[in-house]
DNA sequence: ATGGTGGCCCGGCCA
């Protein structure tokens, strides 16, 4: 099974480089983040035609995220209660082909002396939470999505330039580590050990040309998924070309036993 | 270079 999850930074914006990334992806499970649609307003029919099925979790300008699979979509849960109220809607799940997959939108946390930061790390402390409530270590679950945080210092360009920015800070790693310990591992990660991996180039500033980048968009997977695992990509041809999305997608391809 | 770009949608906010 190939699971997939891309920040498209507004799922209107981007359709036409989903539709031709899906074509040559052929992902059976893709997690999208950062929709910036209502539910309403979520083209089911455009997914429907290249044999997907979707569920989307959003209300409209910022955020939303949403589940494509072509291997069955069942059990669809949004949201994270009061959480997910204050900060927009961020995260939905599904049953896909035997696995329990979420796509997260993380908070991205602005600044530490935001009042946004601490939200941002009671949302992965929320994460945890639903996860444990709703998901078991030895199943196949995949939580998917931008996760805001790069794991370690070897996922960003140059550490010296975040030092006192947010997605680096030891709290929110050590909150991403505390929802890994539930059960889960960053299989890229472990299949890949160079550095300069980057998921995420700011639009600005020529940063993608000038591999000025973060990886932040991960696939955590239970062992039993992580043990399937064969290949994994961060595909940076789709952050090239006409009106990418700022990150590139990132696909894994396990077996589910 | 205290900017830069791009998406929301037209005045700033968000990333």
């Amino acid at each position: 099974m190939r699971i997939a999850t891309w920040n498209v930074n507004s799922l209107p914006a981007r359709l036409f480089r989903i539709e031709e990334w899906i074509q040559y992806a052929q992902p059976d499970v893709l997690c999208m983040q950062e929709t910036k649609l209502a539910d309403a307003a979520f083209p089911h029919g455009a997914f429907a035609t290249l044999g997907y099925e979707t569920a989307h979790h959003g209300d409209g300008r910022w955020n939303g995220v949403a589940i494509a699979s072509r291997v069955g979509l069942a059990e669809v849960s949004t949201g994270m209660g009061s959480l997910d109220d204050a900060q927009g809607p961020r995260l939905i799940a599904a049953d896909c082909g035997g696995v329990r997959v979420l796509s997260v939108y993380v908070p991205n946390g602005r600044s530490l002396d935001s009042e946004h930061y601490p939200a941002k790390l009671a949302w992965l402390a929320r994460l945890r939470a639903v996860v444990e409530e709703s998901a078991a270590p030895d199943r196949p679950v995949a939580v998917c999505g931008d996760f805001n945080v790069a794991p370690e210092d070897r996922d960003v360009w140059d550490p010296s330039k975040f030092q006192g920015a947010t997605h680096v800070s030891q709290p929110e790693r050590e909150a991403l580590a505390d929802l890994e310990k539930w059960g889960l591992v960053d299989v890229f990660r472990r299949l890949y050990d160079d550095g300069k991996l980057f998921s995420w180039w700011d639009y600005r500033a020529g940063s993608f040309h000038k591999h000025q980048g973060m990886r932040i968009d991960l696939i955590l997977v239970t062992e039993v998924l992580a043990r399937g695992t064969t290949y994994g990509l961060i595909d940076r041809n789709a952050r090239k070309g006409q009106k990418p999305s700022d990150h590139a997608p990132v696909l894994i391809d396990t077996v589910v036993g």
